[in-house]
DNA sequence: GCCGTCGATGATATCGCTATCATATTGTCA
DNA sequence: TGACAATATGATAGCGATATCATCGACGGC
């Protein structure tokens, strides 16, 4: 192999090609009008010296730093996982990498995150929830001119690409499938009160109790924030009372799990005395047991295709318009007809 | 605000501050021998233009891109997402920013990742297991003069700095610990064979069973793959039979919950029936019931150290001597007293 | 046979910054 | 007071690529 202890230059590869430096960025970038003869010498001297072309530099001139960023909050580590994996899938034959800028939270910083950005010196950037849907943010990144994308908004539909589910059909899903169980005293976790999701879910949880002639009662509704112990606290107040719920809505996975661990302290079996579903098909929805009943949000997917909108963009395509990705009912064991 | 929609450069805060964009960098960059009054104009004028930087016309000058790149092969998204956040934390407060490189299989692909890490034109990398680990990952980096740190190595421990936990100790204790609730039939499930990890831990359990005069049985040595299904499946051959082992070492978490899993299936109490023990500490030890007694690994502080010598080295620095941090047992209520 | 077009190549300016060196200006000490 | 160092600033040349424009043949049509 070459061994050169120094990265050599596209000057020495023109010069060992015998050939300009112009013609050699012709090759490297596939423009046409230069003779198959000096494609070969040309390529032949790349591989020789076992050149690759600086990014700075072509940065630089093309404006263009091909970085992507990605923005989150989520605590959840399998939805960034998978949030991550879905956008890398995208730009895994692209020469685009991925810088990952968690922000504790968006909602209090979030005219910070522009400068965030520009320091990072991202061309463009996916906006996971809830910054994909906080008007600061996007008003922001428009004032800049910073190409985004947005996973899983729930306002504001026009403002820019966007991918998402149909978080409120979700939730009316499932909550149906409690009733359709028999269930009528059903409780209800909600999220994170920043995140427009909760209210999202909340609404078609509502709407099937409406089907279903069924008022909700308000003193069932605990507010949680996503996170496993505050899952644990609500099932706590929730179960531990004489007029408990038969069932339980929880807004995510985490939360379920940890209103499953209340449960389980207060000596309930479920889906026996409580019936327990959460929300996302998270990792641990399988591992726990019973396992969780839940709704599959397809975050692989609307991350993988919001990078790809991203990139439409970046590379002077259109937008394209607002796509839904399909959410699945996942039936497991966490919930049954009720005693 | 200023509203300007292209971005300003040095010469514009030169003109702006009416000096040479040489005094300009000089502030920006925090040289002695510009004076007070200046200083304070050409930071005036930074505000009003709302001037940043071009990172990567700083980095082609300085020949330096700023970004550092994390490889990791490990499928648990606890460990991933701990591990960047650890990285992350480090990087807060300086300039680098960080690129995810995930590799499906390090081991086979062992060659491309330095010309992925240079198409990637990170200044440096953060390696986790078991990349770390990979003697023709490592000559390679050093062949092409990328400077690294390695997270949890088990060999080679001269080759570069690196940061690491006593996976034998740990395992030896976590072990030790099951012997001393009175455990004689303990079983084994391995992790992956191309982590090195999984040998150490392996010694790590057998030192502790030559401590306590106690033969491992061959036959209860399971082979898996650091996964739920691989655990679940060798949970399952383990448990299935008239002869089965009174207490499981996984050799990480997400095996431990699929041998708990297992033992549910088979209709077997845990700890009652069979206790069962993890590795790790990642997020689903606490969310299964019963909890996982394990060994929490420092994955966070692991990575901050590897950042924080990786950024010693590229500063110019010296790497420093390899950094243990301990690890700590984790008693739940997955393992006690055989019956 | 002349002109226009297209194909193939090179020379050079430029992207936005920093390094280097040159050039004042001031301070210090014998 | 002169010499020399230290401070303060500017002019200019790159860093390594690409874009633009110029150049030079070859070809085809009338």
């Amino acid at each position: 192999m070459a061994g050169g202890s120094k990265r050599s230059t596209i000057i020495d590869v023109a010069r060992a090609a015998g050939v300009s430096t112009k013609t050699v960025s012709r090759v490297l970038n596939r423009e046409p009008h230069v003779k198959r003869e000096l494609q070969d010498r040309i390529r032949a001297a790349i591989v020789e010296l076992n050149y690759q072309p600086n990014v700075l530099a072509q940065g630089l001139v093309r404006r263009r730093s091909h970085l992507i960023g990605l923005i989150y909050e989520n605590p959840s580590p399998s939805y960034v996982v998978e949030l991550q994996m879905g956008a890398l899938d995208r730009l895994k034959d692209e020469r685009y990498r991925l810088v990952v800028l968690p922000v504790g939270s968006v909602h209090e910083r979030a005219t910070e995150i522009v400068s965030l950005l520009r320091a990072a010196a991202v061309d463009g950037v996916v906006l996971a929830p809830p910054a994909s849907d906080h008007p600061v943010v996007l008003r922001e990144l428009e004032a800049a001119q910073l190409p985004y994308a947005r996973i899983a908004p729930t306002r504001m539909p026009e403002k820019g690409p966007s991918t998402s589910m149909d978080d409120v059909a979700a939730a009316r899903e499932i909550a149906r499938y409690l009733l359709s169980l028999g269930h009528r005293d059903i409780a209800i976790i909600k999220g994170e009160p920043t995140h427009c999701s909760s209210e999202a879910r909340l609404l078609g949880y509502s709407q099937a109790f409406a089907d279903a002639d069924v008022s909700p009662r308000l003193d069932w509704i605990e507010q949680g924030h996503y996170t496993f112990e505050s899952g644990l606290e609500a099932g706590r107040r929730l179960l531990d009372r004489p007029d408990r719920p038969s069932a339980i809505l929880a807004q995510n996975d985490d939360m379920a799990v940890g209103a499953l661990m209340a449960a389980r302290e207060l000596g309930l079996g479920v889906p026996e005395d409580v019936s327990i579903v959460g929300f996302d098909d998270s990792e641990v929805a399988r591992l726990v047991w019973p396992r969780l009943t839940t709704i599959r949000q397809p975050v692989f997917e609307m991350a993988a295709t919001a990078t790809s909108m991203l990139l439409d963009q970046l590379e002077g395509g259109s937008a394209g318009p607002a796509q839904v990705h399909p959410h699945e009912l996942l039936i497991r064991e966490s919930a049954a007809a009720p005693r």
